[in-house]
Order: C-alpha cells, then structure tokens, then sequence
DNA sequence: CCTACCGATCGGTAGG
DNA sequence: CCTACCGATCGGTAGG
C-alpha cells in the first residue's frame, strides 16, 4: 500500500485525474481517458489503484484536509476579534481554491460520485467546515462586532461565493489570488458592517 | 414528481430527466434511468425525444429562458436607481431558483455535457446574463449610488451566492423562499453600500 | 506495464 | 409503447 515507488506513479494518475474529472465530471471520465493522458493502456493502472472511485477519494480528501489545515486554525485562534478572523479565514479560503484550483474543483463538484459511505462522511466534514463560518460570525453578532444576520444563509452565502472562484479564476487573470481574496473580503465585511 | 395523466410525455419526460440529472448528473443517469422512472422500457422514450442530449437541452433552455424572462425586464428599467433594480435581480434571482429548483439546479450543473454547439450558445447566454448584473453594478457606481467595487468579481461573486441556493434550499425549510430573497439582497446591498 | 479478455451497461434503432 | 437487438464502451481482471 505504501510502496514508495508507487508514489510518483499515483500521483500522477492523481493530477491527470483531477484534471481530467474537472473538465469532464468524473462518471464522464473513463479509466481509460486517464491512463491515455499518462500514455499507458487503461489495465496498467489498476497497479497502482484498486479503483476509479479511490482516485476521486484521494483527491477530494486531499482537497478536504488542505481547507482544514489553514482555515481551521484561523477559526479556533482567541486573540483576534470575530470580524478579525472571519476576515483571514475569507482569505485562507480563497487562498485555498487559487492555489490547488484543479483539486479543488473535484472537491467541490465531483464528491457527489463517492460511494455511500465515503459520501456521508465527506458531507459530514463540509458541514462541519460550514460550521466554522457560522459560528465565527454568530460570536462576531453576540459581540456586537458584526451586523445581526441570519448566521446560516450568510455563511452559506460566503462559501458559495468563495467556492465559485475556481470556475472563472486564471492564474494569468485580471486579478490575481490575493486581489481577490482582499476584495472577497472587503465585500463580505461590508455587508456584515454594523448599522450605527 | 407526480406526473398526471394528462400532462403530455414529453414533458413527463423532461421532469423526470430533471429530478435524475440534478440528483446523479446528466452523465451518471441513463435512458433507461427515466424510462423507469415512467414505467416505461428504455427505447420507448425515443417515440418522444431524438436523443437524451434533447432532453437537456429542453430543461437547460427553459431555465435559461425564465432567468432572462423574470430578470431582463428588471435590469432595463429606467424609471429605477441602479440599486434598487440590483435588489429586484436579486429577488427576481432567488423566485427563479427556488421555484424552478431541479431545473435551475441542472441549468446551473449539467449544462457542460451539451454538445459542442449548443454549450457554446448557453455559455454565450449565460455571460450576457451575468453582464447584466454587472452593468448595473457599473451603473451604480458612475452614479455614486454604490460604493467603488470591482463590477466584475462583485456580479460573480452575488450569481455564486444565489446559484448555491437550490444545493441547500427546502420548500418546508425554515426560511421561506421570500425571506431567502430579502436577505440575500440585504447582504449584497450592504457589501455595496457607499462608506459616507 | 501490456495484451487480451470478462460481463454489464450504454445510447439508440428496427419492426411490429 | 414493447421486444429484441446493434456496436461501442464501461470498470476491472488474468496471466504474463
């Protein structure tokens, strides 16, 4: 399982995957669209993977911890006000989706094809990374720091603005990740202004 | 979902097509799928459509249509600031996806597995729509009705939000449809609210 | 990693 | 609208 000389092979049929799964959807891109993209025949890559679907998995996963590793810290850090963070976790998102655009694509369009199980996993951990959003900015409510909104529909709001970035974003665009992610930012902050 | 008796096949069809589309993707369903679906066997259907591409094409078109019918007239009103016509386009936004939410949902998904032509044409319609969003963003700005933004990232960034809604929207949710619509066009008012 | 193959299923058609 | 079928392709495997 944990050969080492595995290693660059599955990750290379991971990237062309990912990419692959991205342009296409993934029940549209066949194994053999995939060995074709590394120049190998559909049969060899079963040496390297037991299935289609474990290949989305690591993706997504893969996709899934990243999110988790630089958005989670900013949410659980105590010396910044709600406004403070809710603010860098915009950007650490945003970051996030720039940066690993592909996976991230998958992550968010394609998890819908796991099997059950992984599924209702999958959907657990995005509900508890929406869960993030929402409490920092029901604490940046109760503190009076943020404008009184429905804390539910504004994170929901939030993150689907976020996680539509992939689907327009080039590295060689207008603007680039950090514009973005400032602008994102300074969009959403506005509208969670108090009133006064 | 009930089909009755005198709702003509094709369209019993296309709203069984829907409801699959939207929960497996276009590409995951197969005819015999939303034959089933109908009680029907699978080349039956081909009395009624010339293709299950057809099929898709007939939903994806139809919210196409409606988002132009409901918003269009909005955008081109003259007797309205730009900010109070970027809040009816929203609400008029919200009405279109939560009433027609399996087919706003395929609209919004499935529309990269039409063919080569008939994508080109809905990614044609789908830009001009999203311009429309944008020019009044522009419009509101030059008039100093809204605050200084970028016209373009802040129309994505407001379409990502409202095209999100159908994922989590539930009829007998605990937000109604209008107060979905009234806050979505509060946040977004908000984010463009001039400093003074 | 390749060749050759498996059973299953796909979109679509013929002929009634 | 059904039965019966078409060629193509699917994910995955055997055996080297």
């Amino acid at each position: 399982m944990t050969a080492t000389t595995d290693t660059p092979r599955r990750l290379q049929i991971e990237e062309a995957a990912s990419a692959l799964f991205r342009e296409r959807g993934y029940a549209a891109t066949s194994v053999r669209d995939i060995a074709q993209a590394l120049n190998l025949q559909g049969g060899s890559l079963y040496a390297h993977m037991a299935s289609k679907e474990d290949v989305l998995w690591s993706i997504v996963t893969r996709a899934a911890d990243r999110f988790n590793a630089e958005v989670g810290p900013i949410a659980a850090r105590d010396d910044a006000t709600p406004k403070l963070k809710l603010r860098d976790m915009i950007r650490a998102h945003v970051n996030v989706v720039t940066s690993i655009q592909k996976d991230a694509a998958v992550f968010l369009h394609e998890w819908r094809f796991l099997s059950d199980d992984r599924r209702a996993e999958m959907s657990g951990r995005r509900d508890a990374y929406e869960a993030l959003f929402r409490q920092v900015i029901a604490q940046g409510i109760a503190a009076g720091d943020l404008r009184e909104v429905d804390a539910r529909l504004t994170a929901a709001a939030i993150l689907s603005s976020l996680n539509g970035i992939p689907t327009w974003y080039r590295s060689n665009g207008a603007l680039s990740s950090g514009e973005i992610a400032d602008q994102q930012a300074d969009l959403f902050l506005h509208a969670l202004e108090t009133d006064s």
